[in-house]
DNA sequence: TGTTCTTACCGTCTTCTGCTGTTATGTTAT
DNA sequence: ATAACATAACAGCAGAAGACGGTAAGAACA
């Protein structure tokens, strides 16, 4: 669990990493006090008990008198701010993989995947384009760039994830058919994508159904996890991107039960 | 045209109420050349451009070499950048008013209108509220905010409006039913309210199905003017709020009409 | 009631975004 | 070909947002 935080500081505002460590020494640690995180992370009591509310009200701790627990695992490894930290450069790389299956004028749906947001940097040379997402900060960057045409998939907000699902998200999906769909999991097995909550695959299903052209967008340290609701078989993809620094034994074993596996150059 | 811009020059950044400014400029001027711009502003020629360019994006301009000309009135006059410039305080006092309207534990579905934006200020001490919207600037304060449930109602993104609208967002809302509605329009006859684009009109209608109780929020300046599309009768609405600085003379049309108008007080 | 933990408020500080002009390069007309 | 206009890249600046700690008031527990 503690394994593969190859943390790059970088690139989030100190609090939200601080937090974000908070967050994986509560797992850690199954329950602290404040005045424990105070010693941990030198920084004062206020401060400590604002990153708690945030990250209680992100859902992934429980706050009590005297101290905070740790909410199951599952909610924690796909809050976002832990996400944003993880794995960057891979993630930049798999981005521009996906780019280079992209055409002007197409139609594209991303999920609520970090790797999505990386993506997006990439789309201005693209267009027009025509671009479908549940993901918040994907909406927000989507709508400041011209010759794009951006369709947000409603439905409830999720703190946790920053993103809208359930019913009302799942049928405004059913509504489209897009060209591509990038979408990413938070456990890969060898036959399966996997992930950890209900109303999210309710939604990643119909993004598959709702899509001609899918790819999944895989870290390596995905394909080390597992999650609780098995998403789809990975043959339901027409294409796995992974990156270089998948082990290659990590990815025989994928191809030989079908999937088609693409390794993203760094 | 040029008449009622009372604006309170507060509250906005200083480019985009240049933007603004510029833009009635152009539509007063119908179209002018970059130099004019530079003149009539004291700002530099790539700042100019770079107004131009967020201008046309939103759809307000249209962009040559040499010069600028207008879009159609009705696109400037439903141009976010503007509205918010306008009448400021009236809207906070409307949104008091509108704010005493709701209890915890409500559901309340806001339109794309500014007045919305200012009751979203006055929603925290109202939770927990179950809060459905299609304005962009709406759903990402709500996002921010513990203990409201935010429905996020998707659509195609206007840049115009800053909201989503068409098909898929109508959709969206007839698949709801809340408690209160609080909607703005661009115009209002003594008997009806008018708004200039169909799309939002579409939008809109679906709104007025899908509450219980149906506010219409009025500034003073909406009442002197018309719009291409009409959009309901004003007894459609269980409540319209204007603002004090009303003349009695526009109100009293309405009421004689049937319609339930309430002032707020500022 | 006393103690401990939590929250609210406030002033200061820093950090950061993003606006802006300048210079340099590209593009379109005449 | 040359002049007018438009874009791109760069870097400095300013304003604003937000992070932080301290103190004091409040709430829970014992």
């Amino acid at each position: 669990m503690t394994s593969d935080v190859d943390g790059d500081t970088t690139e989030l505002s100190r609090p939200a990493r601080r937090q974000a460590e908070i967050a994986a020494y509560v797992v850690e640690h199954g329950s602290v006090s404040a005045n424990d995180l105070v010693e941990a992370f030198g920084v004062s009591v206020m401060t400590v008990h604002r990153d708690l509310d945030e990250l209680e009200r992100q859902g992934v701790v429980r706050k009590y008198r005297g101290g905070v627990s740790a909410q199951p695992t599952s909610v924690f490894e796909s809050n976002v701010a832990y996400r944003l930290n993880t794995a960057q450069t891979e993630k930049a790389a798999i981005a521009r993989h996906a780019r280079a299956m992209i055409e002007p004028g197409m139609s594209v749906m991303l999920d609520d995947s970090t790797s999505a947001l990386a993506l997006i940097d990439l789309f201005e040379d693209i267009t027009p384009l025509t671009v479908a997402t549940n993901f918040l900060p994907a909406i927000t960057k989507l709508a400041a760039l011209r010759d794009i045409t951006l369709l947000a998939l409603g439905g409830i907000y999720s703190a946790t994830h920053d993103s809208f699902g359930g019913m009302p998200c799942a049928e405004a999906v059913e509504a489209l058919h897009t060209d591509l769909l990038f979408c990413s999991v938070s456990a890969v097995s060898p036959t399966h994508a996997f992930h950890q909550e209900e109303e999210i695959v309710l939604v990643k299903r119909a993004m598959l159904r709702a899509a001609k052209t899918k790819v999944l967008l895989v870290d390596h340290a995905k394909l080390q996890r597992t999650a609780l609701h098995r998403l789809a078989p990975l043959t339901d993809f027409d294409v796995v991107v992974v990156d270089e620094k998948t082990p290659k034994d990590l990815i025989q074993p994928l191809r030989d039960h079908g999937a088609t596996v693409e390794v993203a150059k760094l």
